[in-house]
RNA sequence: GCCCGAGUGGCGGAAUGGUAGACGCGAUGGACUCAAAAUCCAUUGUCCCUUAAAGGCGUGGGGGUUCGAGUCCCCCCUCGGGCACCA
């Protein structure tokens, strides 16, 4: 009986559904583990090729840890919401919803033919008013909190007003409290809400006509889109992440994530220890202390002027009348400039002389202020000292506007460039001289402290995250508006749903804006809605109790899953869902809602599955197409080819005349008899024609071929192109593996007992792959599995007491066919839960280990011995083979070096 | 510019400091077949050589540590990724 792929394939996946063979229930009895993908945006085109390859990597580790006795939860399910579908919409007047729910239903059939193994049960949608009822309670949530320095946590706001009251808060006195009216109240509390309004230069999209969180927006252009994006102040929904900044660093180092990945979260929270140091300032005789950031007070007598941003609120204050009108023009330009332009101009270097003056408070020296764009408003105090010397980006403008350049460490050559090194000895600057940079950091800040001309300060790059969007399809805000103050809509009252509108076409004014009795109570209902990582941040909790309308989760669902073990997804969420979910949950963990603070314990990053074009050769001005190799002998054009009409770069050349009318009657002038296509590795993308779809995969060669190979391809943290090529030699391997089974129809497997070589094949792949998936090694695991099977194929060996362990063994890999020979074996019940310890026999005892020996580093012959033999014994062997002293001759043995079970090494003189 | 990561056959890629190139693809030769497909066997880093034996050279380049380096250390080159006026 040959391997019959379709019928197996679609045998087991129907077995699954109606069994459930993949339902997790809460299990006190057993060990959980919560493996999760991150859940994928339905987009119109359909996964290809690339989707899967994290899905399978995932869906192999919970079908080990099945194996292994856990209790494996590991759901899937869709971030719903989003731009795509709106867009859509507004192209087609056809409601997102539709859109959606199409684009999910096709996506559930691709993944269900590659058979993972996901408890459907679970599903969710973050679109799902059922499930965004929890994104809108912890939106109420974070309204109703703020953030406690002292306790280093989130705290209810009530605890804030009580503490206003009785004592006062910063710069809130009960007396203030007390005559404020309700609108004061609720601007003061807004200052500290975790989810907060309030007014920030924000990422405006007029080609979404939206604003867009910093990691939606890449080289000024929108992610989605690709935009021109610009700054703009508006008065958003914002969510206080910056309070986090710290919590989130720090705990970074406690999870198991790849460094790169980290050291992305890092770099983005950007944590940089300096100093504020107050310089006093002098504008038309009128002073006012400004208070600078800076993390190198050591070059305080360097400093030769100021910077001020231009969106800076001194920026007025410190214009001098005579310098108003140029100031004004210099900040007109700059506004006009989009973010896009600012790049594009790579860092041309633009100010103009504010006409003021500060003193520099260690020399008491008088420095011109000036004003530059490449001071940011929303860093630090939004205003610098200069040191031209020692800041390159100082030392630009300090160049273009020919300000003085003060060295102040001894022997830097600074004309040409400026010297950022923290080495050298300090000069020119009074006390310090003579110090080393590192010491002078140091003694500089605990003078500044002593002297009380500023403070150390710690600041983070990490921006509170703009949560409004202008569009629709969101999860609407559960906020209206009583006289103009914000109020949060009554838990009892969500899910606040979407309402219908009657076109999805941008205007100018959020869409919500447009829906009929758009109203709470009376009063108007907040017109925004949450962006897409709303939905995304806390679904890995929901998983865990999805029907539970109670509560986002219940105490047992979280302390039973607790947080994710596992957690696969591309590296292309870094700075985005990654930071938010974090900081969600932290959120959610400070007033005690889950029990862990931090959701995903490991984390793998999935490569990207790039495409491998394909091209043929048109000559020009011809309908004539020559292969690869003869293309410089003609004059050609070079064509992308869909990718599925050629095979190990050979076109079908009548699919090829079928492909477009265009091409029907194409001639071609072949080599060797056949059409070769030229190939480049890119962007799987539509207008490539390299899209590959499992489906079709699926339907040439299986899911199990398909789930091999992707695996085989390399290391599943590597990007790598897709390329058909080795596809064979997988389903090779698969089709061999049946033939230890069946000959023919003939069904092969005895009883026999196995003899210790036939054992011996067996362990070495057990060994090797525990070790190997623990690692996510897959593509060695398989390579150790085709050694098994090529050896056992050898041996002609086609005993239970081998293939047995070998079907359970593989079943993680290829669970179609490996469920198929577990029931033809006689088993009850899914192959996905046998036991794996059950089903290794113990190791031979005598197995030898082969061990090479060498002379100073050469190989010179082998010994064989017990894997169990002591380095002592080995050495003792060594020493009595007769090959030994043949080697050795007159030489004297200086030390003989045993690694166990692997080498000796005989150091002669 | 700064911070990560990686450079190994014709290709994808293996190698806890211990026989580099596992495994797969491709290629070449052979077996089976009327033929093809499928399957099986053999060879396949490179140089010198008719062949073989034996050997030399080989993991981006240059140094170093070590009995022994693809692996560890220093410098350089190239590629990929991230951040980018963050004071």
């Amino acid at each position: 009986m040959e391997y019959d792929f379709k019928s197996i394939e679609s045998k087991w996946q129907a077995y699954w559904a109606a069994h459930k063979t993949f339902k997790a229930v809460e299990d006190a009895s057993k060990p959980k583990y919560y493996v999760l993908d991150m859940f994928p945006y339905p987009s119109g085109a359909g996964l290809h090729v690339g989707h899967p390859l994290g899905y399978i990597a995932s869906d192999i580790y919970s079908r080990y840890k099945r194996l292994k006795g856990f209790n494996v939860l590991h759901p899937m399910g869709y971030d719903a919401f989003g731009l795509p579908a709106e867009q859509y919409a507004i192209q087609t007047g056809q409601h997102p919803e539709k859109t959606t729910s199409e684009n999910i239903a096709r996506y559930r059939g691709q993944l269900d033919r590659i058979g993972f193994s996901y408890d459907w049960d679970r599903e969710l949608r973050t679109c799902d008013p059922a499930y965004y009822k929890w994104t809108q309670w912890a939106f109420l949530k974070m309204f109703d909190s703020w953030y406690d320095p002292a306790a280093g946590k989130a705290r209810p706001v009530s605890e804030l007003v009580a503490r206003i009251e009785k004592e006062g808060y910063e710069d809130v006195t009960p007396e203030v409290w007390a005559t404020a009216s309700d609108k004061e109240k609720s601007d003061i509390l807004m200052r500290y809400r975790i989810a907060y309004q309030g007014e920030t230069s924000v990422n405006w999209c007029e080609g979404l006509g939206t604003v867009l969180a910093n990691d939606e927006v890449k080289d000024g252009l929108s992610v989605r889109g690709g935009f021109p994006v610009e700054q703009k102040k508006m008065t958003q929904w914002q969510l206080r992440v910056s309070a986090y900044a710290e919590r989130l660093l720090e705990s970074l180092d406690r999870l198991d994530w790849s460094d790169s990945l980290k050291e992305m979260q890092r770099n983005w929270i950007g944590r940089s220890d300096g100093t504020e140091v107050v310089f006093e300032t002098i504008c038309d005789g009128r002073r006012k202390p400004v208070t600078i950031f800076t993390t190198r007070v050591d070059t305080i007598f360097g400093v030769t002027f100021m910077v001020l941003a231009p969106e800076s609120e001194l920026v007025d204050e410190l214009a001098s009348a005579d310098r108003k009108q140029a100031v004004a023009e210099y900040i007109k330009e700059v506004k006009k400039k989009t973010e896009r332009e600012r790049i594009a101009e790579t860092r041309s270097v633009t100010g103009v002389f504010a006409g003021s003056y500060g003193i520099n408070p260690l020399t008491g020296e008088q420095i011109p202020i000036w004003i530059s764009e490449y001071v940011l408003a929303g860093y630090g105090t939004g205003a610098i000292m200069a040191v031209p010397a020692h800041d390159s980006r100082d030392y630009a403008f300090a160049r273009k506007f020919e300000l003085p350049i003060v060295p102040i460490i001894e022997g830097c050559d600074v004309s040409e460039e400026s010297f950022d090194a923290k080495e050298g000895k300090m000069c020119n600057s009074g006390f310090l001289n003579g110090m080393d940079v590192k010491q002078a950091i140091e003694a500089a800040k605990d003078y500044v402290e002593e002297k009380g001309l500023g403070r150390r300060k710690t600041n983070y790059r990490l921006r509170d995250a703009i949560f409004s969007r202008q569009r629709y399809w969101g999860e609407p805000f559960p906020i209206y508006y009583k006289d103009g103050i914000p109020c949060p809509v009554s838990e009892e009252d969500l899910p606040l749903t979407l309402p219908e509108i009657s076109s999805y076409k941008p205007t100018g004014e959020a869409p919500l804006a447009r829906a009929k009795d758009w109203k709470y109570k009376g009063d108007p209902l907040e017109t925004s809605t949450m962006p897409g990582f709303a939905g995304s941040s806390a679904y890995y909790l929901r998983y865990m109790d999805p029907q539970n309308d109670n509560a986002l989760v219940s105490r047992e669902a979280d302390e039973y899953w607790r947080s994710v073990d596992l957690y696969v997804g591309g590296t292309e969420h870094a700075t985005g869902h990654l930071i938010y979910s974090r900081f969600w949950n932290k959120f959610l963990f400070d007033l005690g809602y889950v029990c862990e603070d931090e959701p995903f314990r490991k984390l793998v990053n999935q490569g990207m599955i790039q495409g491998r074009s394909n091209f043929v050769y048109r000559i020009v001005g011809t309908n004539t197409f020559v292969s690869e190799g003869l293309r410089k002998d003609y004059e050609t054009t070079e064509i992308h080819v869909d990718v599925n009409i050629v095979y190990n770069d050979k076109l079908d050349l009548d699919a090829f005349r079928a492909w477009r009318p265009e091409f029907a009657d194409a001639e071609f002038i072949l080599e060797d008899g056949e059409y070769r296509c030229g190939w480049a590795i890119e962007k799987m993308s539509k207008s490539m024609y390299n899209v590959v779809n499992p489906d079709l995969v699926c339907d040439t060669y299986g899911a199990d071929t398909l789930r091999l190979y992707e695996m085989f391809l390399g290391p599943v943290e590597q990007s790598k192109p897709w390329d058909t090529k080795g596809i064979d030699g997988v389903n090779r391997f698969l089709k061999k593996f049946w033939r230890l089974f069946y000959n023919k129809s003939e069904w092969l497997v005895s009883d026999e007992k196995a003899t210790p070589e036939e054992l011996k094949v067996l362990h070495k792949l057990i060994g090797k792959e525990q070790e190997d998936i623990e690692n996510f090694s897959y593509n060695t695991t398989i390579s150790a599995f085709m050694i098994a099977v090529n050896d056992l194929t050898a041996l002609k060996c086609s005993k239970r007491e081998v293939l047995e362990p070998l079907v359970v063994l593989l079943c993680p890999f290829a669970p179609h066919i490996t469920e198929e020979l577990w029931e033809r074996l006689g088993h009850e019940g899914s192959v996905a839960y046998a036991s794996f310890p059950e089903f290794i026999p113990a190791l031979a005892a005598e197995d030898n280990v082969t061990y090479p020996v060498q002379f100073n580093g050469k190989m010179r012959f082998t010994v064989d011995l017990p894997r169990s033999a002591s380095p002592a014994e080995v050495e003792a062997a060594v020493r009595a083979n007769d090959s030994t002293s043949k080697y050795v001759g007159e030489q004297q043995i200086v030390k003989v070096i045993v690694v166990p079970g692997r080498i000796v090494n005989i150091v002669v003189k």
